[in-house]
DNA sequence: ATCGGGCTTCCCATCGTGGGAAGGTCAAGG
DNA sequence: CCTTGACCTTCCCACGATGGGAAGCCCGAT
């Protein structure tokens, strides 16, 4: 398999699986004798997890460590566990500014005409010390 | 004020209050005659302003529209909500985005026993196609 | 032999923030 | 008057993940 084939297979663009070889999530792909990067379906593999990994909310440096406890067969699931348990609380955070600043501005959008006149709570609020 | 003064003032840093000068945020700042930036009162409330705006979430693109609107007295309300608004969807976009990928998470994390086993839930959802 | 498409590397851009170096300036105190 | 420390200046680099694009090589089909 070339590199476009396994971006087909696994759902990830070819620029995307050489920039994970160049950060050390991909093994350094094998080379035909042209230079071509050769793959195997077990690289397939890695690329969809970490593409189904970054769909939650994973980044590349949480994703290194969790395809390291995925190979290793003898890892205990406390591990993942952990690591994902921190990521739900990041997210929830994140979550919560998120919500924060929607109400906030939701509320200062409820409050403002939004006709031609020019006054307007939202701009008045964001000028407030 | 020097732009030290300005930042304690503004509650933005030197380091952004530069920067924002440099992407056309802020006005060019007048300058003494050795090269030091000048402030008054004037810029530490645009910087305050975007600072506000920046916790709200607005990009820094939005935040150029806004101050825009702002200095404009006869804006009409109308273009700031309409704005406002816009970023309340985005922002309820990546709230929901978030919020699925921490009830995926949470699913599986619940399912996953989390001790010295090597059997994972989440592991093997990541592992899917 | 040629041509289209795919591969290679390399550099640049995004967005907002910050670190740090090298050098000039200012005010206070000896 | 000179030193010292804190502040200012510009310039370059970095983050994280993704993507665009250029220049050049390779492969398979016509």
């Amino acid at each position: 398999m070339n590199i476009g084939e396994a971006a087909k297979a696994s759902g990830v663009n070819a620029k995307m699986i050489r920039h994970y070889e160049s950060i050390g999530i991909m093994p350094k792909a094998n080379r035909t004798d042209s230079g071509y990067r050769v793959y195997a379906d077990t690289d397939v593999h890695i690329l969809t997890f970490v593409r189904r990994a970054r769909g939650l909310g994973f980044s590349m440096k949480e994703i290194k460590k969790l395809i390291g406890l995925w190979r290793n067969r003898s890892r205990a699931s406390g591990e993942v566990k952990t690591l994902a348990q921190a990521h739900i609380s990041a997210l929830d955070i994140k979550i919560k500014e998120l919500q924060a600043m929607r109400d906030t501005l939701k509320h200062l959008s409820r409050n403002c005409h939004g006709d031609n006149r020019p006054d307007c709570p939202i701009l008045e609020n964001l000028a407030e010390k």
